[in-house]
DNA sequence: GAGCCGACTTGTGTTGACATGG
DNA sequence: CCATGTCAACACAAGTCGGCTC
């Protein structure tokens, strides 16, 4: 089929997948733009306060994300540019030279111990000449600039020895912290202080009819923003205009063409497209030209001639412009596998002009294997049908579910509706399922004991299988698909006390699907004899690939979308960092704008006031409605009245299930007026009421477009987020070798996963590791002992006592001894620390922020400007994933 | 403006491959 | 070499939010 890609004779060099990797389109990267990104490095890489925004706004480039963009007209190769700063891994990162001050190092040496890391995980709260002095530069920069510091930590910088808050949140204070929930330890050292401080920045009064107005003529968000306030420049707002450089695109791969034809001839047309592509013209021109052209390029119009549905008309003030399509950028990243910047998600807008793919793959039709549970402990018999769901069932029995009646009643529903009314089961709880749990355990336990060949075959074999429905061809550029594989059905798991857990997810067949694609493209073939897909569209507004209703709700749908690291996946998350940037500009008026509703006499208004500072401060979602047949969670608008308990004078302790029934537990000092409002908004009310009444989310974000274009409640949290990495970073960074710079990103890291209340379980074997080490400790300090007593006697000339088996040990020297003794006190340290860092991170997942919160550029960027290679901080996917990110320039700042 | 639909992001848990250390 | 631990990849649940309809 189309894409192909087991074999590849003939392939110009640039598109041989030279790794098992998932890259087959390789990016280049321009050298020119970092010699520039040097220049300013050297005037700045040691400022990394409030000043160094100026020294980005005057670069002579934008930031340096364009190259991920531009095409490969520097370095014809796949192999990466000796002198560019782009990171790729593996074999590209090893083959990466330390250039000027841009590069990325090279992983080489070795991560930190996790005791070093230990070592580094000091108190967020720093020193507070530290903070001073930081607070000092922002301030040189701009008087608001306290504003561009999240709110969680300009409180602590307040005050950064207050644990009351902790005290009191803390109940089992026996040991660290790591028993208290993690949304406590952010805030048990926080302080109301600076907050006011900051909304007295009258000048900052923002024209938002006339930003309106300009994002109404056109002038998208992430391209350009007015400011809000004259503020001394700070980053130049029209840099992301490098993103989406308009480099025009003269021919799209016909997909019909690709589809038919073997991969080699899919890779040959997409080289001879470029070939024939405006390579020769510079970067540098080729976004000028487009640039000027407005946004209807004549470019544009000649790839919407391929259009398949006409824009939706009727798009919003702030809708964001089509965007033109590149077709390959610079970075030289083995994991960019595309490269042009698609357009822009603006809903209605066109996000691809050409789409081919293979449609999805279905897991393998039910094997009966015959085994017999027992019913009041006889055998009894099932059609496949049941024994399917028997099955299901039976395979959970060690998990939680099984204690949960809900699960079992929903399980039973369902089941019954497949065994019929009259069957020789007529309830759960005679049945015994152990067979089948039992005849489960010993197939997993072949599998185990299958050789390493045979695992590796069985691999090949379902990739093969696979390899089709792995890739999608998106504007002639091959992009790996997310998740092509249909959901087996299964019993529901839904979180929580979720109602609906135990149902049956019933099987999904091609009916049920709905295929999206190019409509000259071929309609993938069904896999299923005998079945057809559902309905076949050729939607280019959207970026889904399938999608299929969810059989547990049918209100919901499942889609298939591109991976993460698709260039539709990284533009949009590109354009999602933005706005979060541009949060920092008007971040001061929003603040002096919410504080003096605090006390509106509108209680509309002042609910809007109090919500958006718990959002603001506390990094809460926005807490969108829900059915009754979800679990009962909630966010910030659908707090209620008892997830909030005021503690005098003005703290306000808060307890609720969030997101995945995660528990939120935090009790944080608020400034009086919000406590007194807390206090109004519960008043008459039951503890189950809604704790405002007067909000929703739409209302909510309603308003706070009215702040800045485009503004929601989730840009809070990834604004939050990333200003808080990108100030730690830059305060706690000391000069010193690769792993204490790894402590402190991932003590950052950790703040931030804190804030956002990114918990993750503890795993099952924990408790039993630990006492692992401490067991293995406690061997060490007994081994110690023995060689103390030895060293004594070897001075003394007498031979070392006997070993607890009785059995004579080596004569050593002192000298001998000394060392064995200071080695092993170096273990022992080691293995404390380790176990201090496994306790201290049992409940922390760092990985969630990495991926959904943390604008990658401020890593790469401090990496570049530490030396600190990239995949230290960076996996193979995240790689991947933020390949857009690579060409940052080291003086970003968030 | 409420309610619903649709599309997309965010989130945790599980699995399985690989690394590590005895 | 094996047992154990770690981590990336995967699976899929559960959010957010825009837009449409009535």
């Amino acid at each position: 089929m189309a894409v192909e890609t087991s074999d590849k004779p003939n392939l110009p060099h640039d598109f041989e997948d030279d790794d098992d990797g998932p890259v087959i389109y390789k990016r280049y990267s321009s050298s020119k733009k970092n010699q520039s990104h040097s220049e300013v490095r050297k005037s700045s890489s040691h400022s990394h306060d409030g000043q160094s925004y100026r020294q980005i706004s005057n670069a002579p480039s934008s930031s340096g994300q364009t190259s991920c963009l531009q095409k490969g007209n520097t370095v014809p190769s796949a192999k990466p540019s000796p002198v560019k700063p782009s990171v790729g891994i593996s074999k590209a990162s090893k083959s990466l030279v330390n250039t000027s001050s841009t590069k990325l190092p090279v992983a080489n040496s070795k991560s930190p111990s996790l005791g070093d890391r230990q070592k580094m995980s000091v108190d967020i709260k720093g020193e507070p000449k530290t903070i001073e002095h930081h607070a000092k530069n922002f301030v040189e920069d701009s008087e608001d600039d306290e504003d561009n510091k999240p709110l969680s930590f300009r409180l602590k910088n307040s005050n950064h020895d207050n644990k009351v808050t902790s005290v009191i949140a803390k109940k089992s204070s026996e040991d660290s912290d790591d028993d208290v929930p993690l949304a406590k330890k952010l805030y048990r050292n926080s302080n109301l202080g600076t907050t006011s401080s900051n909304h007295d920045d009258s000048n900052q009064k923002k024209p938002i009819s006339k930003i309106q107005k300009e994002q109404k003529n056109g002038s998208g968000m992430s391209n350009k923003l007015d400011r809000p306030s004259p503020l001394p420049a700070k980053r130049p707002l029209d840099n992301s205009n490098s993103l989406h450089p308009s480099v025009k695109k003269s021919k799209v791969l016909d997909p019909v063409a690709s589809i038919k034809s073997k991969a080699v001839s899919v890779k040959h047309e997409l080289k001879v497209e470029d070939d024939d592509d405006d390579d020769d013209i510079p970067i540098s021109q080729r976004i000028k030209k487009s640039a000027m052209s407005g946004d209807k390029s004549s470019s544009m119009k000649k790839v919407l001639t391929k259009v398949t549905k006409v824009n939706k008309p009727g798009s919003k003030p702030f809708k964001k412009q089509i965007k033109k399509t590149v077709k390959k950028s610079g970075s030289g990243s083995e994991y960019s596998k595309s490269s042009k910047i698609l357009p822009s998600s603006g809903d209605g807008q066109k996000k691809w002009t050409t789409l081919v793919h293979n449609g999805v793959i279905f897991p393998p039709p039910y094997q009966p294997h015959g085994v017999k549970m027992l019913y009041k402990g006889r055998p009894v018999d099932l059609t496949p049908e049941q024994e399917e769901v028997a099955t299901m069932y039976a395979v959970m029995r060690d998990t939680e579910y099984m204690q949960k009646d809900k699960f079992k009643e929903n399980f039973w529903n369902d089941w019954r509706k497949l065994l019929g009314r009259n069957h020789v089961i007529q309830n759960l709880k005679d049945c015994d399922f152990t067979p089948i749990y039992d005849w489960y355990q010993s197939e997993k336990d072949k599998k185990k004991q299958m050789t390493t060949e045979e695992k590796k075959a069985l691999k090949e074999e379902k990739m093969k299988l696979e390899e089709k429905y792995m890739w999608a061809i998106v504007d002639g550029v091959k992009e790996k698909v997310g998740n092509f594989r249909v959901e087996p059905p299964g019993l529901f798991r839904g979180r929580g006390e979720h109602p609906k857990m135990g149902k049956l997810k019933k099987r999904i067949h091609p009916g049920d699907i709905t295929i999206n694609i190019a409509k000259d493209a071929p309609i993938p073939e069904c896999p299923i004899p005998g079945e057809r897909w559902k309905e076949i569209r050729h939607d280019n507004t959207v970026t889904w690939l399938a999608y299929w209703s969810d059989p547990i709700n049918p209100k919901l749908f499942k889609y298939v979308f591109l991976a993460a690291s698709s260039s539709l996946k990284g533009q949009s998350d590109k354009e999602k960092y933005e706005k979060a940037r541009t949060l920092k500009d008007y971040i001061g008026n929003i603040r002096s704008a919410y504080t003096k509703d605090f006390t509106s006499k509108d209680i509309t208004k002042q609910q809007i006031a109090v919500a958006t500072y718990l959002i603001d401060k506390l990094a809460l979602r926005a807490g969108n409605e829900k059915d009754d047949d979800e679990a009962d969670t909630v966010g910030c608008c659908t707090l209620k009245v008892e997830n909030v308990t005021r503690e005098p004078p003005n703290k306000l302790k808060f307890n609720f299930l969030g997101k995945d029934s995660i528990k939120y537990e935090n009790t944080v000092e608020v400034e009086l007026p919000v406590y007194n409002a807390i206090l109004k908004f519960q008043k008459d009310k039951k503890p189950g009421d809604d704790l405002f009444d007067k909000l929703d989310t739409s209302k909510l974000n309603a308003h706070l477009k009215e702040l800045m274009p485009g503004l929601t409640a989730k840009v809070f949290r990834t604004f939050n987020a990333s200003i808080t990495l990108d100030v730690m970073l830059n305060k706690e960074t000391k000069d010193g070798d690769v792993g204490e710079k790894i402590v402190v990103y991932q003590h950052a890291n950790k703040q931030v996963a804190i804030i956002c209340n990114h918990q993750r379980s503890v795993s099952k074997s924990h408790t039993a590791q630990m006492s692992k080490l401490t067991e293995k400790i406690d061997e060490l300090q007994a081994v110690l002992k023995e060689l103390k007593t030895d060293l004594d006697r070897a001075r003394k000339g007498k031979p070392p006592s006997k070993s607890s088996d009785g059995k004579r040990k080596k004569n050593l020297s002192p000298e001998m001894l000394e060392k064995k003794i200071s080695q092993t006190n170096a273990k022992i340290e080691k293995m404390q620390r380790d176990m201090k860092t496994k306790e201290d991170l049992k409940t922390v997942a760092l990985g969630t922020s990495k991926i959904n919160y943390l604008d990658p550029r401020i890593t790469v960027a401090w990496c570049k400007r530490h030396e600190v290679p990239i995949e230290k901080i960076f996996n193979k996917s995240l790689l991947a994933k933020f390949c857009w990110a690579m060409d940052v320039d080291p003086d970003f700042r968030f």
